[in-house]
DNA sequence: TTAAAGTCGACAAATCCTATAGAAATTACC
DNA sequence: GGTAATTTCTATAGGATTTGTCGACTTTAA
């Protein structure tokens, strides 16, 4: 019931971009070097997220990337979603990539994954960036370190 | 964040045999055609399944597998965690296979990793295969067919 | 013109899913 | 009691997907 490690890197980069919203463009190495995260990696997921409309880039000397949008008006669930697909555990039980399967009517199973699938979607998207970088500054005062 | 096929047929076989429960034996044929699962596939999974605890299996002529305890003492919890691991999102975001992370400490996600997994095990853990054949019989009369 | 970035395509490694081939154990039957 | 049939058990091989790496190309600011 994982989230796969391209989720996990494509949420912990927004939610850096976020932090430095209205600060110009970050470099992915930036990103990559603060996170943890590959490099090379990283850029094919940023690119993922640019494609999806949520970043926007600049190339060149000084280029890098920002956020399409303010992180008040970007989800958990989005970026989840444009990563990983569906939120649901199996295909059958989502909303937004609902697929038929045969057995669908007689399965014991199905109501159980809309729960679950309702309770993860109920959470990520109600979560915004906006509201994560929020949580933080509450905790801790410390302002962030740039490289 | 979506549960494996290993972890989607675990289920559904341990469902057929609690809906079986109590009339001996089942053999792998018969729940991998019933369920529409791969024969041999399904043999790697119910084996993973018995070496857990959770199933007792006979060789032989009239073999099969059939329930360790009665499905009302068996959530879907405990059989996900077999075949995937963790319910949580993330490694860091774990109870039961918890690993420390480095970034830990500044995380801004992990609190809401935490909140996606406990609302996961919130009710995974709080249903059993009893519960799932109980609303069964509620919402279809007809009894199950054997092959 | 040069160095700093993003973009693109191919490839390598690991894991997941499934199939193949048979070994081991148990029952049934002659 | 021994042989055949049935079924689980084990090991392995191969395709698909995921995860990550590498190198060359393109664009842009200074």
């Amino acid at each position: 019931m994982r989230l796969s490690t391209k989720g996990e890197y494509a949420t912990r980069a927004v939610l850096y971009l976020s932090r430095r919203h209205g600060t110009g463009t970050v470099q992915i190495n930036e990103i990559a070097h603060n996170e943890g995260i590959p490099t090379k990696y990283l850029e094919q997921i940023l690119l993922t997220l640019k494609n999806a409309g949520l970043l926007i880039s600049k190339k060149g000397v000084k280029g890098g990337y920002y956020l399409a949008r303010p992180p008040e008006e970007i989800t958990v669930g989005e970026v989840v979603r444009v990563m990983d697909g569906p939120l649901a555990p199996i295909r059958c039980a989502s909303e937004k990539f609902y697929e038929r399967c045969s057995l669908e009517p007689s399965c014991g199973l199905r109501g159980l994954w809309l729960e679950v699938r309702g309770a993860i979607s109920g959470i990520l998207d109600n979560r915004t960036f906006g509201d994560l970088c929020k949580s933080i500054d509450q905790h801790q005062r410390e302002p962030m370190y740039y490289i």
